[in-house]
DNA sequence: GACACTGGAGAGTGCCACTATCCATCATGG
DNA sequence: CCATGATGGATAGTGGCACTCTCCAGTGTC
C-alpha cells in the first residue's frame, strides 16, 4: 500500500505521516522504486499505536521514538522486561532519592522494590506536590492508596503474563501502562460518584 | 505585602504574578493607592495552588480559573458538592453516552452513577483508545480494574467528609482529585515492581 | 509527454505558558 | 523638590511542540 493509502486507512493527513518518519516514531516502507514504498499491516497498526499514545496517552513525539524503539529491540528475559519498560516509560527523570516519606512508606508495605528507580522517586515528587497544594495526605491515607495500586498492579501482571511471546508482553506492558492510566483515572471519578450516592 | 514581595515568598517571578492577576487565577491584592496593592497569606497560598495545578497537575490555566472560581463560589451541599466538583473538573466536554461496554460495566458493578455524566463518557472514550493501542481490555479485567478504584473512591470519600466546613470539603474534593492523581499512577509502577519481585 | 503522486527537507502555523518592554503613576530619599 | 525606583497596566515577543505547508526532483500512469 502506498503512503496516500496508509494515510486513508488510519485517517492520518499524509504529511502528518511523512512527519512521524522523520521522527522515526513509523518505520519506513519497504522502497519499490527511487520515489515510492511499500506499507502493509503493520504499518497501520503502528499509526494507530502512535496515534494512541501521543493523543490519548499525552506521550510526546520523542518518547514515542524511546518507547517504538524498546519494542523494536529484542525483548529481554521476562524478569528484566519490567524494568526494562519502565525504565523506557520514564525516561532519563532525575537520579535523586525517593525521600523519607516513600522509604518509609514502602518498608512499612513490605513491598521488595527498587527503592532508588525512576518511579520511587516520582512518587516522592508527586506526594511533596500534592502536600504543597494542600492535599492532607497522611502516612495512613498513603497505604490505603498503595494497597488499592497493589491490586490494579496484579491485573496489570497477569494481563502481562498471559501474553503468548515476550515481544508481545513487552508490548502489552508498554500499551497497558501508557493507555490504561486514562481509564484507571476515569474509573476512579466514576467511583466517586457511585461511593458517594451509596452513603447518602 | 506587596507584588516583590509575593514573588519572593513563592519563588515566582513578578512578571508570571502579572500574567495570573491578568488571567484572574490570582485574585487581586487590596489597592493602597493607584500605584500599590497588598497581598496577604491567602495569595501566597492562592499561588501554591496555581503552581501545583500548573505544573504537576497538568491542568491549563483557563481550566485553573474555572477550578478557583469554583472554590470562591459560595460552597453547595454535600450531596451536590462531589458533582459540582466533577463538572468544574471535566470542562465542557462532549455529550455523547457512555458507549455500550461502560454502560454494561457499570450495570454489572450495580453502581449507581450518573451514566450520562461526563466522566462516564470519559471512560468511554478511554476505554476505546487503549483497545485501538491494542490493550487487551476484556469486560473482566475492567470489572476487577474498577474494584481496586472503587477502594481508592472510598478513601477520597473518607477524606471529604472529614473537612471541617463545605468550602474546605470542596478545596479536598479538587485538589485531592487533580494532584493525587499522579501519586495513583506513581503507586501503580511501584506496585507493579512489587507484584513482579513477589511472584519471580 | 502531461499530470498526479512520491519521498525528502526546510520553513511556517497555532497554541500556550510565560517573559520582556514600555509607560504613566506614585513613594521615598537626599 | 526632584531624581530614582517600584508598581500596575497593556502590548508584544519567546520558546517548545505537534503538526502543516511549500517546494523540489524524480517516477508511474494515462
Amino acid at each position: 500500500m502506498r503512503i496516500s493509502q496508509l494515510a486513508e486507512r488510519t485517517g492520518v493527513p499524509v504529511h502528518t505521516l511523512k512527519y512521524y518518519l522523520r521522527e522515526g516514531v513509523l518505520q519506513p516502507g519497504t522502497p519499490t522504486s527511487r520515489t515510492s514504498a511499500d506499507y502493509g499491516e503493520e504499518h497501520v497498526e503502528r499509526v494507530r499505536l502512535v496515534r494512541a499514545l501521543v493523543e490519548h496517552g499525552g506521550v510526546p513525539v520523542a518518547g514515542v521514538r524511546t518507547i517504538v524503539e524498546a519494542l523494536e529491540a529484542p525483548p529481554p528475559s521476562r524478569h528484566e522486561l519490567l524494568g526494562t519498560a519502565h525504565c523506557t516509560l520514564a525516561g532519563p527523570g532525575g537520579d535523586e532519592g525517593p525521600g523519607e516519606v516513600v522509604a518509609d512508606l514502602l518498608e512499612g508495605l513490605g513491598w521488595r522494590v527498587w527503592a532508588d528507580g525512576p518511579f520511587a522517586a516520582a512518587l516522592g515528587r508527586a506526594v511533596e506536590a500534592a502536600r504543597a497544594a494542600g492535599a492532607p495526605l497522611s502516612e495512613d491515607v498513603l497505604r490505603r492508596y498503595a494497597e488499592a495500586m497493589r491490586a490494579v498492579a496484579e491485573v496489570d501482571l497477569d494481563l502481562a503474563l498471559a501474553a503468548g511471546s515476550p515481544a508481545e508482553a513487552m508490548h502489552r506492558v508498554v500499551v497497558g501502562t501508557v493507555m490504561v492510566d486514562p481509564v484507571l483515572l476515569a474509573l476512579r471519578r466514576v467511583a466517586q460518584e457511585a461511593a458517594s450516592a451509596e452513603r447518602a
